[in-house]
DNA sequence: CGGACAAGCTGA
DNA sequence: CAGCTTGTCCGG
């Protein structure tokens, strides 16, 4: 042999989980690093791929052929290795993860690490929220309980001035005020994916949940901004949590990880330190709260009860949040009182606009007519967004806009003083003086495991918006059930009531955190739920709807059953920590 | 994944 | 038994 370099290979292609070996050119032989990302010839067709090894022994009695070509810098060999244990975690291809782990554009060369920290030395005197960072970043692990109206751009902050930071953040508009801030005060910024090649070389890497997988020069300390935000979580399979990925990364390459969030989830709080601001200064951060005892209101005056025709009335910015779209979800006839039904399928009809009532089980549609009596007047038992929306303007007397999850003609019109919309919608609102939830039930009551932190965390953004007590920030929550936790910790700016009503709820459940949960569906679910069996501690429940849940102790028990098990032909979701169920 | 090839079905 | 479909295997 002639002693060339040869290079294992992954084949960018989750569906070929396997490594093939390839003989590296002379010309790019002092280059080829591990985690570079290569072109190579495989039956026939050209694929992409990364070099997972280098100077491997091939099997015996193959011939190689030569990398088709050099591409470029992929991930470090400290995420190769991290995908290896997302795949297992996630129940997926190391490949989907790589994909994620490298950059958007061909790097050929990485530019000179940033200084770490260039500002001014000592950087100002840090407030209560930079103490508590510095006491955060001392411990492996910490969750930083902040409340809605504090920046938690100042905890990046202090992590970056110990060293490059990754800083994760849910949403792009998020993680562009996190960077634009710490560019202002001297931090090396990185933002990715843009600048993949500047984090790799070393700086302050800032994005949202893919930048989980950016490389990171020098890593010293991650932070997760806002860590109970289901945007850290990608919803098509591999279902993975940029939280847990960036705790993960953190722990192998021993620097601090530190979470922060309004709402601290549960997996959060089981897994690290929480630490907290004094009560009187978390409960200042949250605005005040009018909560309003629907049972005590007339039920004539349905979601619009006087004391919110008060606040509407005023000349604040007001978000009305209603989470049915429509104009109505539930219709009877103002005749002869029944229930409009689909004729078809016998499900419940809506309404979305004026002149349709539609199933949404079969699609049918039909005009708005009685089908008992031939009544043309349907009243709304419950009313949508739509509806409420003219409703709201008659009463206010004014242009009241309708927003949706899609932003688009309408969506955040500024010249609109009272708007309308789903819980999408609150996305779209740049600046409100009372968000008012015009049925929180609807949130607290949701058949999901999780219905009570995702209401909490939903009622956090809206206090976000509004701000704390000392901008005037309100909330308004119309409810039936003024004593529920969500609605006291609210009140009392107190997410603790919930965690711990939650805990005792999941632990006596055997929910998450207190168990691991996976949810099989597809064509072959079936198979592969008979082919996984249940070993030690590993239960199955189901179907429902086609789909299974797997259940375990714990993600080493779940995860270690879902890869013995082989993968049946046909198209599978595995999902493990399914968010919504 | 996508091509190659082998084993099974159909029709005369 | 050609001509076609369906299934399984393999790629360096």
């Amino acid at each position: 042999m002639d002693g060339g370099r040869v290079a294992r290979v992954l084949v960018d292609e989750p569906a070929i989980d396997k490594r093939f070996d390839y003989l590296v050119p002379e010309s790019v032989g002092d280059q080829v690093r591990v985690g570079d990302r290569v072109r190579i010839a495989l039956a026939g067709r050209r694929v992409g791929g990364w070099v997972m090894d280098l100077d491997v022994d091939p099997p015996p009695g193959v011939e190689l052929r030569p990398l088709a070509r050099w591409s470029g810098r992929g991930p470090t060999p400290d995420l190769l290795e991290l995908a290896g244990w997302a795949a297992w975690r996630w129940a997926g291809r190391p490949a989907s993860f790589l994909r994620t782990a490298s950059p958007e554009r061909v790097v050929t060369g990485l530019p000179s690490p940033a200084a770490p920290w260039a500002g001014p030395s000592g950087g100002g005197e840090p407030g209560p929220v930079g103490r508590l960072a510095a006491e955060a970043l001392a411990r492996p692990r910490s969750v930083v309980r902040l409340p809605p109206a504090t920046d938690p751009t100042d905890v990046a902050l202090a992590a970056a001035r110990r060293g490059h930071t990754l800083v994760l953040c849910p949403t792009a508009a998020l993680a562009r005020h996190v960077a634009d801030r710490l560019d202002r005060v001297g931090v090396a910024v990185a933002r990715h994916p843009h600048d993949w090649a500047l984090g790799a070389a070393g700086a302050t890497v800032v994005g949202t949940r893919a930048a989980a997988w950016a490389p990171v020069g020098h890593l010293a300390a991650v932070v997760v901004i806002d860590e109970h935000d289901e945007a850290h979580q990608q919803e098509q399979a591999p279902t993975w949590h940029a939280r847990d990925v960036a705790a993960e990364r953190a722990r192998r390459a021993g620097v601090p990880c530190t979470l922060t969030s309004p709402v601290p989830s549960l997996e959060a709080l089981a897994w690290g330190e929480l630490l907290t601001l004094p009560r009187t200064a978390e409960r200042a951060g949250w605005p005040v709260v009018d909560v309003v005892d629907m049972r005590r209101e007339d039920p004539r005056t349905g979601l619009l009860p006087p004391r919110l025709v008060a606040v509407l009335r005023s000349d604040r910015r007001v978000v009305c949040i209603l989470n049915r779209t429509g104009r109505a979800r539930v219709l009877a006839c103002a005749a002869c009182g029944e229930l409009a039904r689909c004729e078809r399928c016998d499900a419940n009809v809506t309404q979305p606009d004026e002149h349709r009532l539609v199933c949404l089980r079969c699609g049918a549609e039909r005009p708005v007519v009685c089908s008992a009596c031939g009544g043309v007047r349907l009243k709304a038992l419950r009313q949508g967004v739509t509806r409420v929306r003219d409703e709201l303007e008659a009463l206010v007397g004014e242009p009241v806009a309708e927003i949706s999850g899609a932003p688009g003609p309408g969506a955040g019109d500024p010249g609109t003083r009272v708007v309308v919309g789903t819980e999408a919608g609150l996305h779209q609102v740049r600046r409100a003086d009372v968000v008012a939830f015009l049925d929180v039930d609807q949130e607290l009551l949701a058949p999901r495991y999780r219905a009570a932190e995702q209401a909490l965390g939903l009622v956090a953004r809206a206090a976000r918006l509004v701000g704390g007590k000392e901008r005037g920030g309100r909330l308004v929550v119309q409810t039936f059930l003024p004593q529920h936790e969500v609605v006291q910790a609210a009140l009392h700016g107190d997410p603790a009531r919930v965690a711990d009503a939650e805990s005792r709820r999941r632990e006596l459940l055997r929910f998450p955190p207190s168990a691991a949960l996976a949810e099989v569906s597809g064509p072959a679910a079936e198979a592969f739920v008979a082919a996984l069996g249940t070993p030690f501690g590993v239960e199955v429940l189901g179907p429902a709807d086609g789909r299974w849940l797997v259940r375990a102790p714990d993600h080493a028990a779940l995860c270690g059953a879902l890869a013995a098990t082989e993968r049946p032909p046909g198209r599978l979701r595995v999902a493990v920590d399914p968010p919504r169920i």
